[in-house]
DNA sequence: TGAATTTAGGAAACCGCTTTCCCAAAGACA
DNA sequence: TGTCTTTGGGAAAGCGGTTTCCTAAATTCA
């Protein structure tokens, strides 16, 4: 028997009182609680009313150790307070909860390490699999991980061998409707700020963008092209940049909505109009690209279903549900009034 | 001897292997890894040395059973993906990790239920303590949660009997900077979309309003309040709603701005232009607010700091810190291009 | 009616670490 | 030299479950 433990001025009730009050054995309750064995009808009903009186709950930290498996996930996103990143935590949160795994969530930063921090950190803490939106990992580093029989799934990329595990959007048809949209406006001299071209998902962008003009019979020039960092910034940056360049340009596609939404107030403060002296496309649709003015025309970026799909794919791997899972999402074109007739 | 375990193809230490390597005793490893007792100095090197060569980590689960301590903290956020309560989660994330204390973040969508069930959950993963953005829960219930022995730190509430547990914002002098700055503008007829009168912090914006008017001399209109939800589409609504009181108003204040951006829109789309039409002034100084057009004028609110010291608290509560701790922080006015001379 | 199959109880090992108790060895000090 | 204080070893209990093994009783089936 073991001996009450006394928590303050309550009692937390165990699994061995639960057994005594029902007038049945451990072993019962046990069975009753997991459901593995079948279980006479009445005394699974004596086990449930005495777990129901003595407001009885497993202890989540003996249970795991028992069965070295926590319930719980690691997430790993580049900021915690950055609201396209939300998406995806509310969306991972809500898919685990809904099956009693709680999630932990780090902050990578961009930066190579603190990422390893953070996964450090997950890893120390037990976590029965990792979902990643990394920027800084090598390739290398995330094989390894899985190698450790460390179940991990990453969204926002490909990584060759681990085939499985990715979950992405198209970037490179996003790219492609955006310019596509312009062209079919009447736009022929489309300019293009990109992302940092260390990261593939702004490569695919800027690929996208590359076809749809030749699919148009156009020629891309290289100097309507700017190279940006994806920061608001660089958006403005970019923006003066190419009209230094004393190219004519009617349109300008950004390679996501925060340089598109720096280029916007920069048009603004050089004094043009907007649609009129320039249509602006963005990329991801965030929270706030219908509050820039004019809202934002931008293509979508469902992150919140790819999210949830990483985790549908851990709760298959891991906790042995049997989801349908897809691996590649397509993005869609969302016409506001930031892009005009030519 | 504890045998061996095998996981997958990885074999993971356990403090056994780190005594029998280092050839000490399993309570000298111990000493070392919590540093409670002294030990020998050549000892502790060996011991280290064995962790090092060994890749050994202690397993956080059976400390957590051995020690009914799990290093993680719960929290209680009305949203996971919007920004304000972005800042609020980063700041406890990493204020908490810093210490090595894991927080397990839950969304309550301001319904009762939700918010119960997410405690539920926080509670049956035996987090050490609770930090809640709670919006739905009752004073009585959190007394309750309070009395168990569960260390709970409460943000943008005051509860009384729990002096100590409670951080946040001056909501009145917010109320009260935002409608002084008009005034010392030269605006006299100011009208006021408040936020629902049954959240504390919307009184006491709306109380500051008053304040600043009566200190003006100014006799307030109760028909230049409107009474809102903090919602994007009743800050419309709320304009529209005024307008058509028929009073004259050449400024307006929004309790947050979220509304502030819906009036925004709706002034526009009556043709008004701004800020010449009319002066608008926001709260919350959330992320969007230099991105809707004029960039808005605005009250801060410093959740980031208030959710740090909340956290600070709870290292002081149950992790035996002692960081000085504030528990009421003040609002200042972020002037923009939204409010103009009368 | 007898044999085979379920069903439940009791005991014990185990998960990996913390903590306590007691004892032996070594160093400090008078 | 003898006593007092550190320091470290060894053993064992405990945290609260899970799981396995064995046995006894109850039920089913031929």
């Amino acid at each position: 028997m073991h001996l009450a433990t006394i928590t303050g001025c309550y009692h937390v009730p165990t699994i061995y009182e639960v057994a005594e009050k029902a007038g049945v054995s451990l072993s019962t309750v046990s069975r009753v609680l997991n459901g593995k064995a079948s279980v006479n009808k009445a005394l699974k009903e004596r086990v449930d009313q005495a777990i129901k009186e003595l407001n009885y709950r497993p202890n989540s930290v003996a249970r795991s150790l028992a069965n070295s498996r926590t319930d719980s996930v690691g997430l790993l996103v580049p900021e915690l307070n950055v609201p396209f990143y939300g998406d995806l935590m509310q969306a991972v949160e809500s898919t685990l909860r809904a099956h009693d795994k709680h999630v932990i969530m780090t902050a990578g930063r961009n930066c190579l390490e603190t990422e390893k921090d953070a996964v450090d950190f997950l890893i120390s803490r037990n976590c029965d699999a990792l979902i990643m939106y990394s920027e800084s990992l090598t390739d290398d580093y995330l094989l390894n991980l899985n190698q450790t029989k460390l179940p991990i799934s990453l969204v926002n990329r490909n990584v060759d061998g681990l085939p499985e595990a990715c979950f992405t959007l198209d970037n490179e048809k996003g790219g492609y409707l955006a310019t596509r949209h312009l062209l079919e406006l009447g736009h022929k001299n489309i300019a293009y700020i990109s992302g940092p071209n260390n990261k593939v998902d702004a490569c695919l962008r800027l690929k996208g963008h590359k076809r749809a003009l030749i699919e148009a019979g156009i020629v891309g020039n290289p100097q309507l092209i700017f190279n940006g960092d994806y920061s608001e910034e660089d958006g403005a940056i970019g923006l003066l940049e190419l009209m230094a360049r004393d190219l004519p340009f009617s349109a300008l596609v950004c390679a996501n909505d925060w340089m598109a939404s720096g280029a916007i107030s920069c048009a603004r403060e050089l004094g043009m109009s907007l649609p009129q002296d320039l249509s602006i496309v963005g990329f991801d649709d965030i929270v706030f690209a219908h509050h820039v003015f004019p809202r934002l025309t931008t293509v979508s970026n469902p992150v919140a279903d790819i999210a949830e799909m990483s985790a549908r794919y851990i709760l298959n791997k891991v906790y042995g549900q049997t989801n349908i899972v897809q691996q590649c999402f397509e993005p869609s074109l969302v016409v506001r009034e930031s892009t005009i007739n030519f």
